[in-house]
RNA sequence: UGCCCCUUAGCUCAACUGGCAGAGCGUCUGACUCUGGAUCAGAAGGUUCCUGGUUCGACCCCAGGAGGGGCAACCA
């Protein structure tokens, strides 16, 4: 504190290790352009948590640092690419708060790769193969043995440059030809063994119909998309590494000068749930969620059905930061950060998930009294209350009441006292049950010197949630939970896969629950807390102003379950 | 039996580039409470993967080793 070198005004910002690169290039001038990100998605499925990192990086980066941050789609295999997942995609980084510079296709830049793909064979840097996929397999050699030339590595260049051209013309089928990079069939850099840059599919492309037959790899269109677009820091995940051998060859044999460097980080895993697009897609396809979109699925449209906001997205990015070493998230961190962003934001309301019916038999009959109930909690900086009625009949959950229970549960039981949240502490009197021996009712007395806020010192334990039976709203709630039982369903013994390991209660359906009326004004998909239960919202898809449907978001932080747990 | 990357608290990251290893989350304890939530206070938790070396001084530099991960698609 005495020291005012180091005031707050003058600290460092924390930076990780690829700002801090970006930060020197600014400082350098080493582009002599402003900083230039992009993200490149393949429209082949939708984006989850893992591209959000991704997002919240490269966009974030070109807002800090006043540079640009184009959406471009890596669109270059016909076979599984559709414009469904484009538009998917840009709602979904709209709605995450990012807006692009450019929208560009790595297909609009299909003449531009063949033009390249020409002048590389001129110059003698790549060749026209004729071997078959396996053959091809074979003499690449393995991880611990190099390769061998193939028969049609040493073709001229106008064998080769009148091949390419035959094939773009569309004189060949599938797999007859691919042209390659000619580097070293034994390089150390298992990726530089004279990689595959074009192969021949006869495919509809979603965007450029059958104008081509020929289509780029990854590693031949990637980076030198990046350069057409000036790009200058290109970041991918930690598996792109040894990519970049081949990523910096081409754009320095394509001829640019100043091209982009790529920067490698570690991909999101998270506790709990999978990310990846094919074993998203697997769910989806196979049944084991209703949709992309799935409350319980890490897709961003499965979140934003959800109910999570995409402040507390970008709030979870910032909190994990970016490394250079692999990184698996409890998934007590992000959904911290999803309470922790509802908290401040959303009104409370009292809901009935079990409702068991409690009538207070020394309230008048018919009478009805309207209490003033406030949405939020004296430390929430937020104002707003709404009448809440009140009458002889009531619904309180079923789980707030113990025929025979444990000490410290201090909600209602035979003979005990309770709070209701906002209205008068009861007793409970008599226990009703059914043939059957089920609990059917409770028979309470009210004190009505109790009343919320009024000067009696009484105090009680415990404080439930309760709605008016007469002005009670039917409504269905649905409490989603973790998808996956194991922490980390990728990792199963031989044989078996993650599906084995799902979840079985990951959705539980409340067909029965109640509402207070307040809510019937809201617009669908608004976000509440239902106190002591959790955040919820409104379900956009499934609600109807008849019967509103609820998705629970996250729940609160359980004290009494942690305290079940010890025993 | 190759090349590359990584290793600091349970988890995610810091440590001003060689100067007393810290923060957030989680955990535990306590206080308070008309949400068993939130909030507040406190605590525990470390051989900085190991072994050598350089140095007055090493998480940081050097050498060797261990462990984890990636690479042998005409996927991205």
């Amino acid at each position: 504190m005495t020291d005012i070198s180091h005031s707050p005004t003058d600290a460092a910002p924390r930076r990780d290790f690829i700002r801090e690169l970006v930060a020197e290039d600014v400082a350098t001038g080493r582009f002599g352009r402003a900083p230039a990100t992009r993200f490149p998605p393949e429209p082949n499925g939708f984006l989850h948590l893992g591209h959000a990192k991704s997002i919240c990086l490269n966009f974030g980066i070109a807002r800090e640092f006043g540079g640009t941050c184009n959406l471009r789609f890596d669109d270059t295999n016909p076979a599984t690419e559709d414009v469904k997942y484009v538009e998917a995609i840009k709602r979904d980084v709209q709605w995450l708060g990012f807006t692009w510079d450019g929208e560009y296709y790595a297909s609009d830049y299909f003449e531009q790769l063949y033009e390249i793909a020409e002048s590389l064979v001129l110059k003698g840097l790549a060749y026209v193969d004729s071997q078959n996929e396996e053959e091809i397999r074979t003499n690449r050699g393995t991880v611990t043995s190099p390769g061998v030339p193939g028969p049609y590595r040493d073709r001229s260049v106008e064998e080769n440059l009148d091949l390419l051209r035959r094939m773009k013309a569309g004189e060949f089928a599938d797999g007859t030809h691919v042209l390659r990079a000619k580097i070293d069939l034994a390089h150390p850099n298992m990726i530089m063994r004279d990689p595959v840059l074009v192969r021949i599919r006869h495919a509809h492309h979603y965007r450029r119909g059958d104008a081509w037959c020929i289509y780029p790899l990854y590693d031949f269109a990637h980076g030198l998309s990046d350069a057409i677009e000036g790009i200058t820091r290109s970041l991918c995940t930690l598996e792109f590494k040894d990519n970049r051998d081949i990523y910096d060859w081409l754009v320095q044999h394509a001829g640019f000068t100043s091209p982009p460097t790529q920067i490698e980080f570690a991909r999101l895993e998270l506790d709990y749930t999978v990310l990846s697009k094919r074993k998203l897609l697997r769910l989806v396809n196979e049944g084991y969620v209703r949709g992309w979109d799935d409350p319980r699925m890490p897709t961003i449209a499965g979140l934003r059905r959800r109910g999570v906001r995409p402040e507390a997205i970008r709030t979870f990015a910032d909190t994990i930061g970016v490394a250079r070493k692999d990184a698996r998230i409890e998934l007590a961190t992000f959904e911290h950060t999803v309470r922790d962003d509802l908290n401040m934001e959303v009104p409370r309301v009292l809901c009935v998930l079990e409702p068991l019916k409690v009538t207070l038999t020394n309230w008048p009959e018919g009478h009805v009294e309207m209490l003033d109930a406030s949405s939020y909690p004296h430390d929430v900086p937020k104002t707003g209350s709404r009448p809440m009625p009140m009458s002889r009949e009531l619904f309180i959950d079923r789980n707030d009441f113990m025929e025979d229970p444990p000490k410290k549960f201090h909600r209602l039981s035979p003979g005990a006292e309770v709070r209701l949240r906002f209205g008068y502490i009861i007793k409970c009197e008599e226990v009703v049950k059914d043939d059957a021996g089920n609990v059917i009712e409770l028979r309470c007395t009210y004190d009505a010197e109790t009343k919320s806020g009024g000067s009696s010192d009484r105090k009680v334990k415990g404080t439930i949630h309760w709605v008016s039976a007469a002005h009670a709203h039917r409504c269905e709630v649905r409490l989603y939970d973790r998808l996956f039982s194991v922490p980390d369903p990728d990792d199963r013994p031989e044989g078996e896969d993650f599906t084995t390991v799902l979840n079985p209660d990951s959705l539980v359906t409340h067909a029965d629950a109640v509402i207070e009326p307040s809510v019937l004004t809201d617009p669908i998909g608004s976000r509440y807390q239902f106190e002591r239960t959790g955040y919820f919202i409104s379900d956009v898809e499934d609600s109807t102003p008849q019967r509103l449907v609820f998705n629970r978001i996250i729940s609160l932080r359980d004290g009494w379950a942690k305290e079940l747990k010890k025993g």
